[in-house]
DNA sequence: GAGTATACTCACGAACCATTGAGTGATAGT
DNA sequence: ACTATCACTCAATGGTTCGTGAGTATACTC
C-alpha cells in the first residue's frame, strides 16, 4: 500500500535553522539534550534528518520558550505525549 | 492516509557510492549528464537526496553497464520507463 | 552576595558535499 | 594513422555537518 500523500520533505540541520529561526547551534544544544530527535541518519556520514514533523514540534518548543517556560517542562510535555 | 509501509530510507552520495558500488565521482556524473536524478535538495545547502528507488535503479544500471551497455542506450531506456 | 544551574554560544578539526573544468585511456569512425 | 567520442577520473574551491569541549550571560538557590 506504501501510500504517501503528504510531501514528506527531509531536512538537514541548516533548513532546520532556516525554517524555524533557531541558530544551528540551538538546535544543536537540543538534540544534545534529547529535546528532539533526527527521524534518521546517513550510515555514511552520521548527517541526521529530519522531516516536517520536526518543523512542526520545533515550532510548538518556540512557543513555548517565548513564554520562558524551562526546557525540561517542554521536555517533559514532549515525552508525555502532551506537545 | 498518509500510510508508509516501506522503510523510506534517505541516502546522500556517499551512501550512494557505498551501496552501489559505483564511485561518488561516476555518479556525480550520471548526475551532470541526467542518467538519475535526485529526489530532492536541501534549500539551504544544495544537498542532493536519494532513496531506495535511486538504489535499484543503479543496480540496473550497474548491470547494463556490466554488459557494455552504452549509457545513451541505458538513459533511453530510462527515459522510456523499461529500466 | 556567592555559588550553581540554565540556556545557549563559540571554536575546533575532520570529513563530507556541490560545482566546475580539465585530464585520460579506451574505443569508434573516417 | 588521426580525430572524436565515451566514460569516467582528478583537482580545486567554498560551504556544510558532526562531535566535543569550553565559555558566557542571566536566573535561581541558599
Amino acid at each position: 500500500m506504501t501510500e504517501d500523500i503528504n510531501m514528506n520533505e527531509i531536512y538537514l540541520i541548516g533548513d532546520l535553522a532556516r525554517l524555524s529561526g533557531f541558530s544551528i547551534d540551538t538546535l544543536n544544544y537540543y538534540l544534545r539534550i534529547g529535546l528532539f530527535k533526527p527521524k534518521g541518519r546517513s550510515m555514511h556520514n552520521g548527517y541526521r534528518y529530519f522531516d516536517n514533523e520536526t518543523i512542526e514540534l520545533l515550532n510548538k518548543i518556540k512557543e513555548q520558550r517565548a513564554k520562558h517556560m524551562p526546557i525540561r517542562y517542554i521536555k517533559r510535555r514532549i515525552d508525555d505525549g502532551i506537545l
